[in-house]
DNA sequence: AAAAGTAATTATGAATTCAATATTAACAGG
DNA sequence: CCTGTTAATATTGAATTCATAATTACTTTT
């Protein structure tokens, strides 16, 4: 049975903000102006704030008490942090997918996987990473466990504006594939132990926080602001 | 330096509610009356609806649209998806741990580890159960990875109101304790990849599973109702 | 008496209003 | 010209009000 989509304006409009800080339209360390945002998604300021709030439990902006809000700043160490727990998750779902896949779910992956090497030969490296995301996904959902799928997705989301895989050398790649290799093979063999390794230890992640070391603005100001939800 | 707190309303609220739900003063499935809830707090339906929707994106309650709100079932999956998924973070606890911790702070888990053995030998359960919390709790600091301990504790805060120890049998507590002294031995020797095996592996969550199987009423009702945030 | 349909009531969703806090601007003194 | 103080402005925090959807109570009909 497929669940009620709820759709409250204050999700609505969490979720359109999220857009803005994805697209870099709202910017890290920006202050966020309710009467501006307001007027821009012609709603009041009672759903807007709602999603704000939601927002800052989401860790994607922080709430500055009587001052208002502002975009989180993805400093290196955050976004390491994020990704040695989305790397955690990884492995756990590779593990827990491996109890509970279905040969045809497993046929699937296997479709993906090679419809990824495809790309992969072609050097094309956006639909390379379609395909690829699509494969975590696959196992992510194969996991059967929702908690899980919801923690990675969030993880997944507050370090979604700093995913573009520019520098990715030949000699990356083709590790990335060889480890997509033997992790198709790990699942077919169901073997759990082996495939929560590779995913634990798969360079996809380790890859996107090497690049992004030059990549993130880590000037590291104004923390005597920083706030914390008690 | 130390973080300011926030001490806004809604959060104040959302604590609040967060309370009455872990000490059960609101069941699992009780629709949550916003006007009852803002008598008792007496604060207007603003605040405690922006701590409504704060509480539903920390997985405690679920919102249904033009319907209010009720508290989570927690049905038998569900607490164990989320203890799988804790034992997985505690397992990246251990492991980041042994890589940042300093001589001092292993020095205090060991003073924590010892006092937790007094209370083993005296047969005292809740003296126990508080420093075994403690030790765990002081890993996870160690990890230095503040995502992490958000996550954790989030999910700390999920089950609680299902944490209960009771049927604790002597070879069940043994083999904790046995557990307990293979983890402080790994984390003095720094060995992060045992520790993180330990910690996954500690029984002390699939005690609770277990003892959780025949506790929790998981009569999975009118799931017509439910709704997903999307 | 049971079921269905309609009116009355209640609760939720969202906009507006009022109050408190912070920011900016103006000004005086050094 | 700079610094510190105070007044004006703007923004946030919270309560109230208005609108809309759901629930309940009450008819009416079979």
């Amino acid at each position: 049975m497929t669940k009620i989509l709820q759709r409250n304006l204050y999700r609505e409009v969490a979720d359109r903000i999220g857009d803005l800080i994805e697209h870099g339209e709202l910017s890290p360390g920006e202050r966020i102006s309710e009467k501006q945002l307001c007027e821009k998604f012609g709603v009041s300021r009672t759903p807007l704030r709602e999603a704000l709030k939601v927002l800052a439990t989401e860790g994607l902006i922080e709430l500055l008490p009587n001052r208002g809000a502002r975009v989180v700043r993805l400093t290196f160490k955050k976004v390491k942090d994020t990704y040695d727990l989305m790397a955690a998750l990884e492995g756990l779902s590779g593990e827990l997918a491996c109890k509970h896949i279905t040969d045809k779910e497993i046929a699937a992956i296997r479709t993906l996987h090679n419809s990824m090497l495809d790309h992969y030969h072609q050097h094309d490296l956006k639909a390379y990473f379609e395909l690829n995301r699509q494969i975590h996904e696959s196992i992510l959902a194969a996991s059967q466990n929702e908690v899980l799928q919801e923690m990675y997705n969030n993880l997944s989301q507050r370090v979604k504006r700093v995913r573009y895989s520019k520098k990715m050398t030949q000699a990356f790649w083709d590790q990335a594939v060889k480890d997509h290799e033997n992790m198709i093979n790990a699942l077919e063999k169901r073997d759990s132990q082996l495939l929560g390794q590779i995913l634990r230890d798969h360079l996809c992640n380790k890859l996107e926080v090497a690049t992004l070391a030059g990549v993130i603005e880590d000037d590291a100001p104004d923390e005597e602001h920083s706030v914390v939800n008690a």
